[in-house]
DNA sequence: CTTAATTGGTGATAATATGTCACCGACGAT
DNA sequence: ATCGTCGGTGACATATTATCACCAATTAAG
């Protein structure tokens, strides 16, 4: 682990939650001493990824980030796209339709688009996605490379509801079988009162990039809901992966295929 | 400069030009090692600030940023509070309206709102304004603390154009102008077609977060619209700082008041 | 089909930034 | 007045980094 490792990953204790931290909470939270910790907290206030707070001296995450997230969004302008495919899906579902992007090892949403209906499943833009409890972590591990899903897979899986699976070996039989149907699903299993399905995202060379995925009330699934949902977050994440200018690998071309057979 | 201050300057070669960097020439631009810049790339990329193109090998900005950026909208929205603003210049002035943001010792554009006339200002967003030759920067060096604004007069200033300031001396002049005016201009200074009016945006402890600015194509600019566009600039300026839960510092109510004298 | 100059990346050692710990003044609560 | 916390400082032993030469793979020119 590099000294910029360190640094960088103080930065992933920022969350909905914990929008600002002072410096002693950041030693304990990250384990390093509060003098290192200081040390790079000031690197980082420097290069604008922080910022602190003139009165209370607690830092927050930095404008540098916008301006960097508006650098790469003209370079690869993967919201813009990807914002209407769920805009859609969102419509066709009448369901929260969220779009989720692999860096860094993390899943975390980048865009959500709520339900237009009273009682709707809510999403945190910018949250991390568990891999083990998200129909959307599922369909990652589901359709990456194994060389990638491997390290994910060996993690220590949280039990959010009594339903979520934890264990490698079941985990890996319901991927299994969501890599035969093409997309995923998780019923109450990361939430109790939610359930999603999720299909995946290509980059050029056959990578996940991410996924696109609808989160329902789960009051509300029915089987057959699922398999009328599943084709349109099949298709909504197949035109954007389209719109990256990739196309979708031939393993999940024919999967897909497959499921839609089942479907019809 | 620690290790972490040099990992991050790495990102700061990245532009609307160069969208991506491979290592030789990441090592070139920035005097560092190729090794040493591997080292600090690689960190980069583990923490999905950069992502590497499987088959070219090069490097572009990563993932991760649009996912801070999305937690600090969450924590701090000050997009979500500034665009309305900058629409409503944008309308009022039929010109190309954008705020900047100072971060990591850059202010860079984060919104730009196009002018909706056929021949318009065009500015990049993310991109960052030189502090001498935009009304923006000048903005920020004129309504800035002085112990921060220093460290910025002592720049190595660019002459963009022929009426570009340069000298130090010829800049505080101006400076003091703009502080007594409550606004800044730059009228070709940048871009030789372009003539720019910004106000400053402040924030809880006074100081400036930013610029609101409009970019104007200059051949349509007379000192009668510079009057008249530079009230709109001012309430749009002061309508964020206000947005935003700060106060407009009362060393700038009164500048600001003197010169909706002076204009009426 | 060479040659030469790129490229991205590796591994060893000397140099330097970092981890660690003791300490400081300021603030709030008891 | 005392305790525990806070943000921050300074110095030393040590672990990480800077630097160099080197490698295999591309690419472009001859």
């Amino acid at each position: 682990m590099t000294t910029v490792d360190k640094a960088l990953s103080l930065l992933d204790h920022f969350s909905h939650e914990q929008t600002d931290i002072g410096l002693s909470e950041f030693a304990r939270l990250s384990g390093f001493d509060k003098s290192a910790a200081l040390r790079m907290l000031s690197a980082l206030v420097r290069a604008g990824f922080l910022e602190q707070d003139a009165q209370s001296r607690r830092y927050r995450l930095g404008g540098s980030f916008l301006r960097f997230a508006r650098l790469r969004e003209n370079a690869f302008p993967i919201t813009d796209l990807v914002r209407p495919m769920a805009q859609r899906l969102n419509e066709e579902t009448q369901e929260t339709a969220h779009v989720s992007l692999y860096a860094g090892g993390r899943l975390s949403t980048i865009i959500v688009i709520d339900s237009p209906r009273v009682i709707r499943a809510h999403v945190d833009p910018g949250m991390n996605l568990p891999f083990n409890a998200t129909a959307s972590g599922l369909c990652w591990l589901a359709f990456s490379d194994p060389s990638l899903s491997e390290r994910h897979l060996n993690e220590d899986f949280a039990q959010y509801q009594p339903g979520t699976l934890t264990e490698r070996s079941a985990i890996e039989a319901n991927l299994k079988r969501f890599r035969e149907l093409g997309f995923s699903v998780a019923e109450r299993s990361f939430d109790d009162d939610v359930s999603s399905i999720a299909a995946p995202i290509f980059g050029g060379q056959g990578e996940v990039w991410g996924c696109m995925s609808v989160a329902c009330v789960a009051a509300r699934v029915t089987p057959q809901l699922i398999r009328e949902y599943s084709q349109h977050v099949m298709d909504a994440a197949q035109g954007v992966t389209q719109a990256l200018g990739a196309s979708v690998p031939s393993h999940y071309r024919q999967a897909s295929a497959a499921a839609q057979g089942v479907v019809a």
